[in-house]
This record gives structure tokens, sequence and C-alpha cells, in this order.
DNA sequence: TTGAAAGCGCTAACAG
DNA sequence: CTGTTAGCGCTTTCAA
């Protein structure tokens, strides 16, 4: 697949060399003015300053990497980027990392855990010094080398640290319960729910296993006819409420898996004349920024992208530079009762 | 800002020498092997290939990239992933780049060029081979680095070629005639826009432009007091609407610097029972998913993210792999009318 | 405070 | 088809 192809012949850029002769010194002392040693007198310091910027020299990366075995450079092997979350968290992490002068590598696994794997090598043999990964679950490839390797990993979107990972992130369990109690504190006793794929998805699985524990912890079971899995995507919501709406199966509330499905779920039932919250009740899972504004406001889960993202920056930052453990974090992940929830309907 | 702290002592990696040792053969044969040279008799290949694997060789991209003088990398500075428009875009460029074996760098410049020319810096430093940018306006530096460094780069969501840089995208400027022509031709002429904030985002500016130029040409003039630069969120744009509710300075129709800001202002309407399209016609700009799903549907232009993020990528990789020069490309972003405009009321 | 020189791990002639 | 070897551009002892 690869083959070796030529670059087109670029003009040959600036070395170290090149520098070190335009300003009368070695090669090391320009490198310790790259690397701000504190040992180059002020005026050698200056002048190579000088003349790196007059001539635009750019260090060379690859070589700096190779013989100093760093790389300044940190990985992020997420879903997608076409969910808003995703991308909310992936921007904060970047300026972080940026803010530290590092560089951030993406790769986008679709949910798929062979192709996480791929792309973890990838990075592995690019040298990022760190990574930030969606979820515990990742193929045993995929531990196997990030531990060889020793690089620093932080495990995002879950909060499971018993399983061993460096987690930092929320409880989908916790949040999927906190979605169940309202619902039946409200009085709902006929609940479905239009779940993610849980395939390759933790995050997925563990939403929907706690709705249906939670449910049957309550005396009540998960209608199965009014459960379904789909992708995220508005379509897909509004397919499957259509989908209920025609089989007849409509319970009183639907737990929706994120506030994509939410969305279409709910402007399928307003299509449909079926009145939010009255005759059903809707909750997503995400809070994206529309879901406050919308009306009816859809009762969410907020989910702390940006938190995670800044935070599994630093923490592995921390670990790169300072040689810290990366410490478990846990974020509150609150349920935000808005409009799309109320007591069932009982006529 | 940069010290020199030093990783912490992870086991030795494996190196070509190790797996050379391992199948008696020399490196110059576990390179060509890893190259995948045609010479290299096909059971040492296999040998060699097997204990690779078995031993989880990973070959060391900074070596290679020092001795190849190929990177594999290819880098996008983009102003934000915080607008889904971009994200989509993003996720396209990056699973053609995997497609062919590339890795991505990714960097946010939040709209600001200085901060884009630092990090088109630190992209050259790290050898990309070509690099996706949002825009023809970028700082003298920055194409002054480009031109040294001699990479590939291309600007996307702009078309404007006679500028003189590589452009694969759609024009602003057209989608925004669309939008006048289609308010003009259904009788609208008190016509404001809440626009983007056009600093540093040369995209706004044109569809800001163009609106005033098109309106004048019809001898129309853009109701300065109903116009206003906001930044891309919703509240912003419901912000913009209350304002010119109460400052009694509603036009008959409000062109919008893109969906976001327009969801804001239909949401703010909805709100206080101004009626959209009868009382006030609204229109968009990206298409969003949500905006044909929305209820009344938001008349917008459909800007073409994914396929300039594929576009791009495509380009990029032919120029690289097969020294094609990159051909300018233009998208078609047409309007989509749906239900957010129609005739001024006109009691 | 500076310079000389030995690599870092790999590729790419070149020779065989 | 395979091995030898000279770098790629930089960092980092070690001496001075």
């Amino acid at each position: 697949m690869r083959d070796q192809i030529p670059m087109s012949e670029t003009r040959r850029q600036l070395t170290q060399q090149d520098i070190a002769r335009l300003a009368g010194v070695s090669t090391a002392t320009v490198s310790r003015v790259l690397n701000r040693s504190s040992l180059v007198k002020p005026d050698v310091r200056d002048r190579v300053e000088a003349i790196m910027a007059q001539r635009g020299y750019l260090p060379h990366a690859a070589a700096r990497a190779l013989a100093s075995n760093r790389t300044y450079t940190v990985g992020a092997i997420i879903p997608t980027l076409n969910n808003a979350i995703f991308a909310t968290c992936i921007n904060a992490f970047e300026r972080e990392l940026q803010a530290m002068d590092y560089t951030l590598l993406v790769a986008v696994s679709n949910y798929d855990l062979d192709i996480e794997a791929v792309q973890l090598r990838r990075m592995l043999e690019r040298g990022v010094e760190g990574l930030l990964l969606v979820g515990n679950d990742h193929t045993a490839s995929t531990y196997k080398a990030l531990q060889r390797a020793g690089v620093v990993y932080v495990n995002t979107w879950v909060f499971d640290p018993q399983l061993g990972h460096p987690n930092i992130g929320f409880s989908n369990r916790e949040a999927a319960y906190a979605v169940v109690d309202h619902l039946l504190a409200l009085g709902h006793r006929h609940i479905g729910m239009i779940a993610g794929i849980t395939t390759g998805n933790d995050r997925a699985r563990y939403r929907l296993e706690a709705v249906r524990e939670r449910l049957a912890k309550n005396g009540i079971t998960l209608r199965e006819d009014a459960t379904m899995q789909v992708s995220y995507a508005i379509g897909e919501g509004r397919a499957a409420l259509a989908r209920l709406a025609e089989q007849d199966c409509l319970p009183t509330a639907l737990i929706c898996g994120n506030d994509v499905i939410a969305l279409g779920v709910l402007i399928e039932a307003i299509a449909r004349g079926i009145a939010v919250p009255q005759q059903l009740s809707i909750t997503g899972f995400d809070n994206l920024p529309l879901t406050e504004h919308i009306r009816p406001a859809i009762t969410t889960i907020d989910v702390p992208a940006q938190d995670m993202g800044r935070a599994a920056a630093s923490a592995i930052l921390a670990a790169i530079e300072r040689d810290e453990r990366v410490r478990d974090r846990q974020f509150h992940a609150p349920l935000l009762v808005r409009e799309t929830t109320a007591p069932p309907f009982t006529g």
C-alpha cells in the first residue's frame, strides 16, 4: 500500500548546522539555545535566536525526537467527530495541549474497536507520549500495545476504575439511574428506550443495562417492545418513534441514548401530534446546547464533555512532565429536568 | 517553557536491529520488508514479518522520517471544533487520510490568525506533508512559512482562486447572493443580517459583504440598524433577535451568518410570538442536520462540509504521492428553500 | 560557557 | 536477492 514515492524536491531546509555556522558557534550551542538551556551566555543566545528568526529556521521535530526520545505529541482516538459532544471534548483537549506546546494527533475509529487498535499502533509508532481514549472497552491487543509501549493513557466518558484502567469521566450507570428514578417518581410505569448501538460502545451499553436494572429493581420491566438500538442521528430517532407509534406500542416515557436521538423522537412526536410531555415523556443524554433552547426543552443528562477533555489533557501532561500517576477522576453528570418530562397522562 | 524533563524510563523498545538479529538477516532486509520492497525473497519476508508480529515490533516513525524524509502526516488547522460543521469536515478529512495510511495532526486556532501562524510552525516542524486550512485569510508569515516549507496546502470553505491560493470550497458570495435573491423574489424590502464575527473570518465577511452588495445592486440598502455581528452560539442568535425586537427595528427578513445563529433567532422569535415566516423570514447557512427536521424547517445554504474534507484529503494525497498540483475545486452550495421564508406580511 | 563527537533507529545507495 | 555503510538533524555526554 505504501510505496516509496520520493517527495517532490523542495529546496533543502535550513539545518542546525547552518544556524551554527552563521552564528559562529557549534551545533551544541544552537541546540542549547533551542532548548532554553540556562548555560548559554546571553549575548550568544540572542545572536543565535536572531539568526534563527531571521532565516526562519524550523527545528526538525523527527530529528529531535530521535535524539531526545521526546515528541511532545499526544493522541486522541475517538469514535467520531460527527457527534458534537465528542468534538467539544476534543476541542477542549486540544486547547489545553496547545497551551503547553504539545501537538495533537487525532484518529476516528467509527465505533470500531479493531480500527481503533490499528490507529493506536500508528500513534505509538509516531511516539505519542499520551493518549485519550473513549470508553473502557478496547481490544486485548489495544491494551497490550498500550502497556508494552508504556505510554500514558486515559479512558474518558466512563467511570469504572475497578476495571483497572485510568478513568476520567462520569458514571453512565448513575446517570441512567437518575433518569429512571426521575421517570419513576413522576409515576411512569410504561417505559421504553431508544438506545444507541451497543456494539463496541460500552457507554451505550451501560446506559441500556442500567435502565433495565434500575427498573427491575423497582419491580418494573423495561418495555422491550418499545426498546431498540439506533445510531446517533435525528432521522433514526424519528424513525424509531414512528415505528413505535405505528405498531401501537408507545410507552408513556422514552429514554433516549443521547440528545440527537431524543431530538428526533421529540420532533417526530410533535409531527404526529403526540403531546410531549403530556402523552409522552422524553429524556436525552449529553446536554447539547440546543436542548435547553428548543421547546419543549429536553430533560437530559449534562455530560461534562469539556471538563473531561480538559482534565484528560492535564492528567496526561502531569504524567508526562512530572511523572505523576493519572488519578481517576469522576465528574458529576447531573440530570437536568426540563420540559419533556411530566407525569404520565391518566385518562 | 519546555524544559528537559526526561521521560520516565520505559522498557527499551524493540528496534530494527533486534528484529534483524532474531531473523538472522541485516537491518536492510528488515527495512525492505517494512517498506514492502518487492526484492525480498518470500520466505525471508514471511519469517521477518512473523517475528515482527510476534514481538510486537513498532517501527520508530521519527527515525523513518529522518532517514526517508517522509512522515505520512497531514495537518489541519481549523477555527474550532465546537461548530459541528467543521467537525464534520475534519471527520471526513481524517477518514480519507486514514484509508491511505496517513495520520492527522489537528490544531484549533479559535479564529485567531496569529495563533494559527504559531500552530502552522509547529506543524511544519513536525514535517506535515500537507495541510488543510480554512479560508484564504492568513497572515503573511503563515503564507511565507508555507511557501518556504514547500508543503502542499489547501484553503477550504472559500472559493476565490484568483487570490492565488489553492481553493477547495464554495463561493460564500454566490451563496449569499442566492439568499438575497430568494428574499427579494419573495418581496422583502426590509432586510437585516445577524452575521458572524468578521474579524479573522473571511467566510463571514464575504457573506456580509455579498449581502450588502446584492441588495444595493437591487436598489435596496441593508438595514444597518438590523445588522450585527455575533459569535456562533444559539444564545447569541436569541439575544440578537431580542435586541431588535425590543428596539422595534425588526425587518421582514433576517439573514443569519450560520444555522446556529438562525436557530437562535428562530427560537427567540417563537418565544416572542413573532410568526415565522409570516412576520419574519429567517435564513441560515450550513444545513446542519437539525435544520431540516425542526419546525419550521430552516431555509439555508447547503454547505458541502464533507465534500470539502474528502476532496481536500484526496487533493493533498494526490499532490504528495503523485506529485499532482492541487486543482482548485468549487462545490455548489445550493440554497435550500424550506419553511422559514415566505413573502413579507403586508397588512 | 562552549565544542567535539557519539549516537538515536532507520533508509538508501552501492556492492556483491 | 542481501548485506555494508554512510548519513538524516539533533541531543547529550565528556572535555576543555
